[in-house]
RNA sequence: CGCGGGGUGGAGCAGCCAGGUAGCUCGUCAGGCUCAUAACCUGAAGGUCAGAGGUUCAAAUCCUCUCCCCGCAACCA
């Protein structure tokens, strides 16, 4: 069985989670899924990165101790995923107690092998924000870029990891990789960035006098590690590197590390060459996925905050008649399809109510509910093959989905898939209004009529298949509305004719539609 | 001259890498149908592809310049 070890970033717990963070986890979990019903062993790993002078701060301005902070925030992304219906393998603490072991163990390691060492370095200091900056962040000369004052110069110690060492070796890597970073545009970025630079190490300590929160520094109990060094060593202690050998050579090297493109430089640059150094394999790829941007609707405010996924998904579930899996689904559906991933969109109510509208309740939904009408009505809901060929009006279509769909999302084209998918969905429901079947009926044309039923009841499993991974519930309603026994994804069941009949159990509609006016 | 992305019918976008009469979704207008959630199906209107110049038989697509938006600049998770 092959394995399929995909990550999303171990989310940042300073402040409550919002829509990028969900959308993060809605593509891993769409690409998770889809990788199962392809039958492959997939682990999908998620979590938490707790550490930090952020975090002490944040803590501190509440007037909370930092492990009762951070639980409280870990406990909110803790609830959000399953209203999402992010199906994650394991969830993963940098707080954990093992992940502080194996950070510590890969620091020993690095410093035994001499890629880890001690120098002096300068800061500039802004008594009056008590925070320090690096001579490009200042403004003219030595004024802090927040407050505007003078800064003070100081010299501090610190621990370094050798990146320059290994960049030579990078670069060649990366230029016989060129799939290493997706999509092409960030891969772009990375390599014009090395070219036109040459790698500093990196200071991977902080002295304790300054921040406190952290996993202490192995070899020096004055410092505490960096978060990033930190944070990256979640993908390999999340799968049990150090203490789990077994779990951990059957999943690693991750095949997919979805990030946003905010933190490309780290997961492209210090990630890949930290491995080297421990002797690890290179992730197979590292895709940077674009950023939601929030336009205020005038209409917005007085409905409430948008950006929160929790209210997002409640104000859905009650325009959608109380059902929250499938409020769930619709959001998961309208980001996964209203940009291309990589790119930029802007998130607007009105977008996805009108996506609502017109992909999940005019064309989707209604389609599922009137055929499921007519198998009732015309047959009392049986439906049986006849014959099992496909209706030459669903041929092309078919056929394209059939080769394009499973490498749309391999590619993580999300967007490009769903596209396929509702272009089959437009042809069944144009097949209904070409045969007329309310004029079978009248003329009694039975067996018409009933291949006829097995058609678009046929169609409309196979699309259940396809539209799993992106909006498993309502997959699961419309399986269970054909009444399908024994339900299971799987991609190979989306073959045509592998079911025989149907008993359709119809329900309400999936989507009704979401009136605002 | 810091780096990068973008400017395509009313709205949102695709197409650009590998040039060949401009495409999708929504909206608008007209028609059709009735199994269905005022849904579905058909048809129509609407764009000198930011601007200027160049290469070419041919440019939204390649090259140069100009204007306008938006990110990122390395102890930021």
């Amino acid at each position: 069985m092959k394995k399929f070890y995909l990550t999303s970033p171990i989310y940042y717990v300073n402040a409550s989670p919002h829509i990028g963070h969900a959308y993060t986890n809605i593509i891993c979990d769409s690409m998770a899924r889809f990788r199962r019903i392809k039958g492959e062993d997939v682990f999908f790993l998620t979590g938490t990165d707790e550490h930090g002078e952020k975090i002490q701060k944040a803590a501190n301005k509440e007037g909370v101790a930092v492990k009762n902070f951070i639980d409280s925030k870990v406990d909110i992304f803790k609830q959000l995923w399953p209203k999402l219906n992010i199906s994650y393998d394991f969830f993963v603490r940098t707080s954990w107690e093992k992940h502080i072991k194996v950070v510590r163990a890969v620091i020993e390691k690095l410093y035994k092998k001499g890629d880890i060492y001690k120098s002096k370095y300068n800061a500039f200091y802004c008594i009056g924000c008590e925070t320090f900056w690096t001579k490009l962040q200042l403004k003219d000369g030595d004024i802090c870029p927040e407050c505007g004052r003078k800064t003070e110069k100081i010299q501090e110690e610190n621990y370094f990891f050798k990146l320059s060492k290994y960049e030579s070796w990078f670069k060649k890597y990366l230029k016989n990789n060129p799939k290493l970073i997706q999509p092409k545009i960030r891969y772009n970025e990375v390599k014009s960035f090395l070219d036109n630079h040459s790698l500093t190490d990196l200071c991977i300590s902080r002295p304790k006098k300054r921040i406190s929160w952290g996993i202490e520094l192995p070899i020096d109990q004055e410092y505490i590690v960096y978060v990033w060094f930190d944070a990256l060593i979640n993908y390999i202690s999340g799968i049990g590197y150090g203490f789990d050998q077994e779990k951990f050579n059957r999943f690693w090297p991750a095949d997919i590390h979805f990030i946003g493109k905010d933190i490309l430089r780290h997961h492209a640059i210090f990630w890949p060459i930290m491995l080297k150094a421990l002797d690890l394999e290179i992730p197979k790829s590292i895709f940077a996925h674009g950023w939601w941007k929030i336009k205020e609707e005038k209409i917005s405010k007085s409905k409430g905050n948008i950006v929160n996924p929790f209210e997002l998904v409640n104000q859905l579930t009650d325009l959608l008649g109380g059902n929250q899996e499938l409020a769930a689904d619709a959001f998961r559906y309208f980001l996964m399809r209203e940009i291309l991933i990589g790119a930029d969109g802007n998130f607007s109510f009105k977008a996805l109510i009108n996506r609502i509208n017109s992909d999940l309740a005019n064309d989707l939904g209604n389609l599922v509910y009137r055929s499921l009408n007519m198998a009732q009505k015309y047959n009392a809901g049986k439906v049986k093959s006849i014959k099992k060929d496909i209706p030459s009006e669903f041929k092309e279509s078919l056929a394209k989905l059939e080769k394009d769909y499973d490498n749309f999302m391999v590619e993580g084209e999300f967007c490009k898939a769903l596209d396929n998918l509702f272009e089959l969905i437009g042809v069944i429901n144009k097949y209904i209004e070409d045969t007329k079947p309310w004029n079978l009926k009248k003329e009694q044309k039975e067996k018409e009529l009933f291949s006829f039923l097995y058609a678009i009841c046929e169609g409309i499993r196979v699309i259940s298949i396809y539209l799993y991974p992106i909006m498993p519930k309502t997959a699961l309603s419309i399986q269970k509305q054909l009444g399908i026994k024994d339900i299971s994804f799987s991609t190979q069941e989306a073959k045509w004719g592998n079911s025989d009949n149907f008993l359709i159990k119809k329900e309400k509609p999936l989507f009704p539609r979401i009136d605002v006016s």
